[in-house]
DNA sequence: GATATACGGAGGTTATTGCTCCACTTTTTT
DNA sequence: AAAAAAGTGGAGCAATAACCTCCGTATATC
């Protein structure tokens, strides 16, 4: 990752180096976990250098945030390609949201990038672009061999993906598979017909809405 | 509404009563678009007022928001006492779903109030105990009627309640039915078996989803 | 050992938010 | 009608926080 920061014109030095992967992988870390709105400080904490030493690599945050986050969204636009691969047409949308969810729920910032703040729109724009054919193939596919309801259409899928990601990152710390449960009841909501319901995920313990809304809270308050 | 603050040992003077119905109103609409983290600079702005008559009334923000959410959280708690009234235990559970959902995805304020930021844990806690038993009826009805598939459980509404009223809130002033159509996916996936979908509510335009987030991008923005 | 490169993290700058304060206006009372 | 009581507005204070700069010191490379 980040090809273009690695092989400048003067190479880097080894120190250099080796604190530049420290922050990239820090900076994955917090920004997963807390979203786009983790400070650098913090990114620089967890990196254990100072915060001198990020903005000597990325000239501001929003260049940290876009060098992470490209590859994360191609990765996601992969998917949706390398799908039909994967079974036959109803499997293989499957595949893709099962996929697809899996890194956007583990991800807060990623859905920061796709829904919220300070991310350049015209990125997600092309990014749309791109998974935008592949996506409506899936679909239609599924639709034509009988296995998806009619009158659903591409774009409700990352309306979709948005609703059970939200859900995901508000988990994450608590019951990290949750949202499993809920894209297998809304799978069966998106099936033609169906005579008996798909087995769920984990359930739900009692205290899981409790607490993730407690976390809600603290990192509300900012702890 | 807001009875304990309407008669006082002295009563307010004419202005003073009109300005808190101007007040309270104005709370209500701007924290249900803005979500709790309006200002109530804002709110005062909306009123007509200047921001210190606002605090002559309430001696700090959480006051005002509490006195206005403790009705509108009461009367979700309502709507599942009063439920049952509304059909078979299907039609019933599907009653309460909607109308909660449809207060929720009205009102930004109310999912900051559940989730978010800055109101009293336990008030939300006390809120929950009272709606539990209600709902885990519906659920148990539903179930024994053979309506509601077996494995979900009474936890799982409120998630799905989160997850659509986010989705609600984010298209709001986009598509402000949107939801009705996942919801519906929803209730798809939760029968017990079924031989063709159910109608869905309003197709997403294309540009949906794209207005939605560029006006999530610029609320983030502050504007 | 000299030179270029990199580091750290205290603190400057700017923005925002919740809230106070008090000179002034409006209502009520006498 | 005038005094007293109650209420008003909104500039601005204090607190917080977030991004980023600066430069004395440390490390790598030649």
């Amino acid at each position: 990752m980040s090809m273009d920061i690695e092989n400048n014109p003067r190479p880097l030095r080894a120190d250099a180096k080796r604190n530049l992967t420290k922050i990239l992988d820090a900076a994955a870390l917090v920004f997963a976990e807390k979203g786009l709105d983790a400070t650098l400080d913090e990114v620089a904490a967890v990196a254990g250098v100072g915060v001198g030493t990020v903005y000597r690599r990325f000239p501001d945050k929003d260049a940290l945030i876009g060098a992470l986050f490209d590859n994360a969204i191609d990765e996601i636009v992969n998917l949706a390609n390398t799908a039909p691969r994967h079974g036959d047409a109803w499997e293989a949308l499957v595949w893709f949201l099962e996929e697809a969810l899996q890194r956007q729920c583990a991800n807060r910032g990623l859905r920061d990038v796709v829904v919220g703040s300070s991310f350049p729109i015209d990125r997600i724009e092309a990014a749309k672009q791109r998974l935008s054919p592949a996506l409506a193939h899936l679909v239609e596919n599924a639709q034509r061999d009988g296995f998806l309801r009619d009158d659903v259409v591409s774009a409700d899928f990352p309306i979709m993906e948005m609703m059970i990601s939200f859900l995901g990152n508000m988990t994450a710390h608590v019951a990290p598979d949750l949202w499993r449960r809920y894209l297998t009841i809304i799978l069966d909501g998106l099936v033609v017909s169906r005579n008996s319901p798909s087995p769920l995920g984990a359930l739900p313990d009692d205290t899981v809405m409790g607490e993730a809304m407690r976390s809600a809270h603290r990192h509300a308050r900012r702890a």
